[in-house]
Order: C-alpha cells, then sequence, then structure tokens
DNA sequence: CATGAATGAGTGTTCATTCAT
DNA sequence: GATGAATGAACACTCATTCAT
C-alpha cells in the first residue's frame, strides 16, 4: 500500500518532468545534470530516484510526454467519420504546435529527442511509434480518398505520409534554429502544395 | 618549417574526424569519449589535440564536412545555367544521399549535429548556413520558374523552398531511425507530388 | 536543514586543510595531487569538492589558516595596555612560533605561500594582510615608545617595523632550509641587536 | 669533439635561461610550461633537451645563476683587507641589489626558488650554499670586529650574521609582494640600527 | 517517505619528454 | 647538430547514483 496517494505520486513525477523539460531545453540533455533537475523541481536527490530509475528514465519519460499530445490528436482524428473531416483534424493539430510560441520549449526538447533515439533503443521505440501511428492512420485515410477518387490513385499512399510526416518533422527543425520562421507562410504554402494534389485546401 | 607535408597534416586531420565521425554514429556525441576516437583513430591523446583543441571544436569540424558536400552541390547547381537544370541537380544529389547506404552513418551523425545546434552557437551556425544556402538558392530558382510560368505564382518561393528542405529532413531523420523505410518510394512519391506543381518530374 | 552539524562539518573542513597541509609540507603545493590530499584525508574525491571548490582554494585557505594565529596573537597585543607588554607579547609569539618543533611542517608551508604569493593574487592577499597588520600595530607600538624616549626620535616606525618582520621572516626561511640552525641563539642576538636600541631586553 | 663552438654552447645556454628565468618570474614555475620556455627563446624542444637535461635542472641551473652574483660579491669582500671595508662592500652590494628595479624580477624568481628548495634536495644545496658562504664570511668579519673592540663581545658572530641575512631576505620577500615599498627608508633604519651596535654607518 | 552527504569511476585535457628524420 | 611531431602518464574535477539516518 502506497505511503502517499496515486495522485500525490503522479503531481510529484511531473514536478520532475516538468522540472526536467525545463532544464532540457536550456541547456540539453547532456549538459543538464540531475543536480540541475533536482534544483529546478525544490527536490532531494534521493527522492527524484524513488520516481525514476535512471536520467536515462527520465529522458524517456519526457520523450514519452511529448508524445501523449499527438496521441490525442490521432485518436480524435480517427474519431471522424468523414476522411476529410481526420486530415482536417490532423492538420489542424499538427501545425497549431508548430505556430503556438509557447510550445517553443517542448519543439527544442523534441528535435533532442529525435537525436536520442539513436542511442537509447527505448527512446527510439518511443520515437518510432510516434512517427508510425500517424503515419498508418495516414496511410489509411489517404488510401480511403484515394478510393474516393479525391486523389490521385498511383500516388503510394504509405510514402505520401511520410511526406506529410516530414513536412511537419523539417519545419520543427527549422523552426528551432531561427525564431523567426514563418510558420503561418509555410503553412500556406504547404496548403497549397498540397491542395493541388488533392483539390482541397488542407490547412483551413 | 614543418616536419610533415600540408597534405599529411590533412590526411591526420581527416583521420580523427572519420575516426570521430564513426564513434558519434555509434554512441553519439556524449557517449564517446576523447578515448574512443583515439584508439579508433590510432593516435595518442595528444596527438589529438594538435589538431582539435577540444572535444567541441571535433564535434564542430564534423558538422562543418558533413555539410561541404551540401556546398558542392549548391554550387553545382548554381553553376547550371537553366533553373530546370539547376533544380534536377540539387534534387539528384540530395536524394542520391539519401538512397546511398554508406552515408548511413553520416546521416546519423546529420541527426545529432542538428540536436547539438541546440545548444552549440557555432554548430548552429553551421547548420543555419546549411540550411540557409540551399534555401536562397533554391527560392531564387523557384523564383524563375514562377516568371516562366512553370509554378504557379501565387506560391511562395522561400516557404516553398523550407518544403522542399523539409521533405529532405523529414526522410533523414525517418530513415535513421528505420533502415527498412523505402528510399525509392518516397523519392518517387515525392517526385510525383512536386511534379502535380510543376508539370515535370523532378526525381528523374 | 542540514544532515550533519556545523561542528561537523567544520571539522571536516579541519581534516582537509590538515591533511593538505601535511602533503604540502612534504611535497609541496604543485607535486600535490588533489588524490594525495584524498587520500591522506581518508575521503573521496567528491567530499573533497563539496568543502574546497579546487585546490587553489585548499591553498588559499591553507594560507589564510597560517595567519590565524598570528591575528590571535595581535589582537592579544593590541589588548596590552602598556607598549613595553605589547612588544613583549608580539616578540614571544612570534620567536615561540620559530623554536617549536611541532611547527616545522607549518613553517614549511609557510615559505611555500610566501611563493605562492607572486601568482595567485589571492594568496597575495592574504600573505600582504599578514604582513600589513602587524606592521602596523608594531609602528604605532614603536611610535609610542619613542614619545616615551625608550627608542630613538630619530627611527622611523615603519621602516623599524619592517626590519622586525624581516628577522622573523629570514629566520623561518632559514630554519626551513636546515632543522640544526640554533633558534635560541638567534633570538639572544636578536635581543642583544634591539636591547642596545631600546635599552631594554624584549624578547625575554 | 663538440660539433658547435664552447662560446656558441655558452652562449646558447645562456640565452635558455634567460627565457626561463623570464617566463619564471611572470608565471612561477608550475604555470611556466617548457614550451613557454622555448617559444620565449625561439629554440625547439629537442634542442633544448641537448642543454639541459628536465625542466628541474633549468630551475636548478637559473637558481645557481642567481647566486653568481652573490658569489662575486663575497670574492670581492673576502679581497678587502679591512673588516670594515669588507663589510662595506657586502653592505653596499646586497643593497643595492634590493633598490634596484631592474632586478625586480630576478629577486620574484629568488623567492620561487626559496620555496623550491623544500622540495629538491639540488636547489637546497644551492640556496644552502647561498645563504652558508656569505654567513661564514660575515661571522668571520664581525669576530673581527669583536677583536678590535668595534662590536660588543657578547654578540654570537654566527647568529648576528644570521641577522644580516635575514634583514635580506626579509626585505626581498616585502618587496616582492609590493612594489611601492621604500627601500631606502629600509636601509636606513638598518643602518642607524646596526649603527647603534657598530657605532659605524655601515650602508654608506 | 524523504533527505543530502557521500561515493568513485570516468572525463577532457595538459605537458615534460623522446626520437625518427 | 637541430627539428617538431608524437607520446602517454597524470591531472583536476564532475556527476549519476546510493544509502544511513
Amino acid at each position: 500500500m502506497p505511503k502517499v496517494s496515486p495522485a500525490h505520486r503522479e503531481a510529484r513525477r511531473q514536478e520532475i518532468l516538468t522540472a526536467a523539460q525545463a532544464c532540457f531545453a536550456r541547456e540539453g540533455f547532456h549538459r543538464t545534470t540531475m543536480q540541475d533537475i533536482q534544483r529546478e523541481a525544490g527536490l532531494s536527490p534521493g527522492l527524484t530516484y524513488l520516481y525514476f530509475a535512471s536520467k536515462d528514465d527520465i529522458i524517456a519519460a519526457v520523450a514519452d510526454e511529448r508524445h501523449a499530445r499527438e496521441w490525442a490528436l490521432i485518436d480524435q482524428a480517427r474519431a471522424q467519420g468523414d476522411v476529410r473531416a481526420a486530415l482536417h483534424v490532423l492538420a489542424q493539430g499538427f501545425f497549431a504546435a508548430l505556430a503556438a510560441p509557447e510550445e517553443r520549449a517542448s519543439r527544442r526538447v523534441g528535435v533532442q529527442v529525435w537525436a536520442e533515439a539513436l542511442r537509447d533503443p527505448r527512446i527510439l521505440e518511443v520515437v518510432r511509434r510516434g512517427v508510425d501511428e500517424p503515419r498508418r492512420l495516414l496511410a489509411h485515410l489517404l488510401n480511403e480518398a484515394q478510393q474516393r477518387h479525391e486523389l490521385p490513385a498511383s500516388l503510394d499512399p504509405d510514402a505520401f505520409a511520410r511526406i506529410l510526416i516530414a513536412l511537419f518533422q523539417g519545419f520543427v527543425l527549422q523552426q528551432a534554429w531561427d525564431d523567426q520562421v514563418d510558420a503561418a507562410a509555410y503553412m500556406a504554402a504547404v496548403t497549397s502544395t498540397l491542395g493541388a494534389l488533392f483539390g482541397v485546401r488542407l490547412g483551413e
């Protein structure tokens, strides 16, 4: 039987993750020390280890967190009856994340997670699922669109899903390196480019 | 008067960078120790420091290296008299890099460089130039294509250049996480997507 | 709330300083490694750094320590109502330090501190205060003695204070180089030399 | 048979020692690297080792050099027929060294040599001879002065010789720490203090 | 549960010295 | 003789993690 309520435990866990994400955004995973995180969270070293077994665990948990909203979005898209509506939900959701200034720190951490995935298999797993899940949904949706002749039949749905994801990822990178990038102009260009294929404005 | 020829010096420098890149691809920047690099290169610790002042210097040099081929490509593209030919050179060049299996290690390092740019201003500089230079060239070429009515006039050339770069970057990421991704299918999808805009097959 | 009492902390600090002084006396500042100090103190490397930020910090603290007893002596002398009594306290105190065999290690470290002062401004500060404070007090006392006609009025009190200090410093050096030097004979000679000026035996 | 003339060899040796002393005065023995000395002297690393077997050898040689002038002075004093004249030569010689601003660097190195003597037996030897030789000469001269009743018979000549040397050493220290010290005032005070014993002005 | 003092293997880097040329 | 590239042991210091309290 836990000595603290599950709610309290979860709140503590979140405190640590929030503190960690703040540190990671500022200094990166490897320049951030456990002590940094502990100081930021106002917790003792020992306590941290009651919630996470290692620093790598915290990194993995932060990576996980980052994808939580994406999962929600995927589910929401899946719930739409209509292909077009589903695509709309996805487009809106992902590009909203790109435009929101308050997500900047989170996006910076995201880029680091992408690199970390190359070294830590657990994080690779997280990242892969973060790509594969939307990709499968998108491929499914695109396939349906093809069957309705809203999209050229010659297009490979899976490859095209990768394109849509790349358009998101690439912009996250470019924006991480330069705050001044015009997100709206990018989205408009994406919309009109894809519109040429769909005969529809996706981003609206 | 130096005891070793500049050519020998340069060869040594390359040995170190090659060894470093191999280590970085395997273990990442931060899990790679200087000793790892020295062992891989078969050189003593002291010698390494006659060529690079610090580990960060090596990382920066590796980042630089990675962009050298891109610069060459850019120059080659610029040298083409024809917009279409120039775009063709760029498309071929970048996507060839995506498909080549022997570039895998290099691409993995590239992803890490992207993350490192968020922490080291010198690397940010390198990465930014690596994006800005192609972007400007692309925007210029796209603009010319518009004036020849080969591309819709409504398209923002700069934003569209970012799209092309994102298509490259996103695929690098997806491929870094999963070897099995079908590069040819991706390129075909990109080609046909853009072809809808251009009325031309770029990737051929 | 600290887990260890301030008293324990201070004891630990002293352990480190004592160990450091022992090493420094044997091997000098620069041949002594942090590992030497840690081994001598029986402490782990990490712990050392919870008490001192750097090796230089330890050296500075050791230098400081060395002057602590001198300050106490100065204060004690200042507290004397009588010039003669004050001079007596100083003379006794300083020359007692010269004669005590158990202070040998400390005196050896002292000589090194004198040299280190030429390189480390923080130590220069410590050393300067260690000279200036006694000098000012001595000059003041000598001046008073002059006003009582116990000392020739022609004597420059400040310069004479420097002489008294030099007599101490020079002997510390000579003794550091050769254990066999006869401290008692030196003190007797100093006493009779100065006695010729004062018409009084200082060192008794 | 040497490949270079002895004169050339000696000149080279001097170049190295001069460069070393300059470095030592600036940075101290331990912060000065062999490379610093080599750069200052404009010589290659290998060449340095044809003249000195180690860095410690250079330090020892620099220490030796520092005493060369003192030996000359001692010899000059010994050559005087008259005790008073001999003391005069010594007093003039040593105190001239204290006042000369161009000797500042040399005096700074001297203080470091004093500390180094505690660690390196070879340097201890040099330093000891640098003290013992003058001390014996002074003791001898003072003894003669006593026999002429120019000095109280009760004075221990050897201890008094140590006093004279201490007056020199102490001032070297005080001056090394503070350029602004008034050398003339110090010498005047020494002169009048000792004059009370001798009934003669030594420093003039 | 919570603390924070303590650990110690490991890090990037330096530098006196050597030796093939 | 002279060079300077090369060596590698040693250094000060860090930090993820543990565990007695």
